[in-house]
This record gives C-alpha cells, structure tokens and sequence, in this order.
DNA sequence: GTACGTGCAAAGACTTTGCAGAGAC
DNA sequence: GTCTCTGCAAAGTCTTTGCACGTAC
C-alpha cells in the first residue's frame, strides 16, 4: 500500500498519530532494523549493534521501541522457543510461517494458501475469533542433516 | 499402545531405561499431572498444587521432573506466549494444534490431517527433517467475543 | 556403600519499571 | 514550558545450577 514511504516515515507517521515524540534514539533504532534485508533478530543482539554505534543506547529504550514498533504493525514477535523472543520487520511483507532449524537456527518462510483455507474452517467450526496465528516446524535444515551424517 | 499401564507405570519403566531411581517426589509429581483429565498447567501452577500437599517440595524437584518427563515423551511444552511455558500431558493421546483464547486463556485444541499433509509437501519442497511443529490461532473464544460485546 | 536425587539459595537470562534529569514540540 | 523520553539501576519473572546432605537400590 505504501510502498512509497520509508519505514522511518511510516514510523513517524505512526508516532504523530499517537502524539508521541520522534527522537534520535528511535530513530537509530528503527533505521538499524530496516536497514537490513528481511531477517530476525532478538532484542539483546539489537542492543549489541547500537551500541557499537552509540555505546549509551539504553537497553530500555530498546525494548520500549520494539514495543512501539509491534503497536504500529511494523515488527512481529516470532517465538523460536529459544527462552527469548525473535523478531521479524513486517513492513512490505505478507504473511508467512516458519521451518526453524534447531541445528544452526536458521529459518525458512513458507507460505500456504491452501493450511490458511483450511484454518479458516477449523476457526469457523469452533466459533473463534482469530487475530492472529504461528505455524512453526522445527528440525534441520539440509546442511545440518549433512553435518550430522 | 500401552494403554494398560498407568502413567507412574510407564514413567517408572522410562526411569529404569535410564538407570534413574523412583523416588517419592517424582512420584508425587508425576501423580499429579496425571490425576486430572487432559489439561494445560505451567511449572509454578503445579509447584504450588504440589506444595499444598508437600510444603517442602522443591522447585528444582519439579523444573527437573518436568524435563524427565519431557525426554521421556509424556509431557509436551506449549508456548502460549505469556512469558513462561505451559505443559500438556501426551500419554494416549495423539498430535493436536490449538487454539488460544487471548481473553480466558483457555485452550481448544484441533486436528487436521488435511493440514499436516500439506506441511508434509512443504517440508519435503524445503528438503527440511522435521522434529515437531506447532500450530497455534490466537484469538477470542465464544464466550470472550460475548463479554466484549 | 555408591550413585543419584533433593532442597536450598544463588545465579542466570530476558524483560519491565521507577525515577530524576534531558529533550521534543 | 509542558509533557514525554531517556538512561540507569533495581526489580520481576521464569528457569537453571552448585553444593551439601539424604536416600534408593
């Protein structure tokens, strides 16, 4: 839809819609996660590379920020069921799950129009309400199949 | 399988395989989860049901029983995204997904072949090994779409 | 008698919160 | 100038671990 704004204008667009303040540091935060192409990370590795920039990055502002950023659709939780949560930028992406590797924790995104149809029966049939889902299959990944032969 | 064996009868023989020992606190435990009809429970939920009867039953005790119990396949995790995990008994029972109600937190639980056999084509498309997946639609049951009204 | 198990308390990992000073608008 | 934000440190939550004592086999 607006493929023409940058994330950092749909997070300001986002800010001014909550009354809320730009500043530096959200700002560095949220360029630092759109600047690099779709992947995922965890909070914790996210205050590692700000602080090689900015060494006084505080790791509350960070988690508040991601906390921002989930409000605004703009990041996705994705549990990797690791005791710490993941992310994942949403911005210009459609829905999709996840193979997660528990050799290398590599992750690969599937989509499935048919599991989601058929998900919408099973919701239907239950009376649900459903707001959102995760489908996660763990196991190895090619190159960790090979390493363990 | 072996349905005619008890849950502390199979959890004894599970010990026995590992040259583990019997003794009364895992007894206790695995009672415990055993003694109520297919359920979901976190770790402090059945420490403190355990303690009503044993003040002195330990947390280790029950964090680590709970991982034998793991291993052993009796006992799955289910992440409900609440910051801590769940656990659900597996004995005689066979692979569901859930569904979550974001309101009451209770949980309904589907099969669908027709799912798992597409998630078959993708993992075989994705030359992935799976170990275990979840499938989990958050959302609001009947009830809590009711209240909210 | 010898592992292995238990209970305690401390440590760990991740995340949230209270507060005083700083900065956006 | 006001109201929100930041950084710090402390607190919180869940889970794991080290260690001395206890117990199953």
């Amino acid at each position: 839809m607006t493929d023409r704004t940058s994330p950092l204008e749909s997070f300001h667009e986002f800010l001014r819609s909550r009354d809320l303040k730009s500043t530096s540091q959200r700002d560095m935060i949220v360029e630092q996660i759109f600047s690099k192409p779709h992947h995922h990370f965890s909070a914790e590795e996210l205050l590692e590379t700000l602080r090689e920039k900015d060494p006084s990055m505080s790791r509350a502002t960070v988690y508040r920020t991601l906390l921002l950023l989930q409000d605004g659709n703009m990041l996705e939780e994705l549990d990797i069921g690791k005791g710490h949560k993941y992310f994942e930028p949403m911005l210009g992406v459609s829905h999709h799950d996840h193979l997660i590797c528990l050799g290398c924790e590599q992750i690969i995104e599937f989509e499935s129009p048919e599991i989601e149809s058929i998900q919408d029966q099973i919701i239907k049939k239950n009376q649900f309400e459903a707001v959102y889902h995760t489908h996660r299959i763990f196991g190895y990944c090619q190159l960790c199949q090979k390493k363990s032969k």
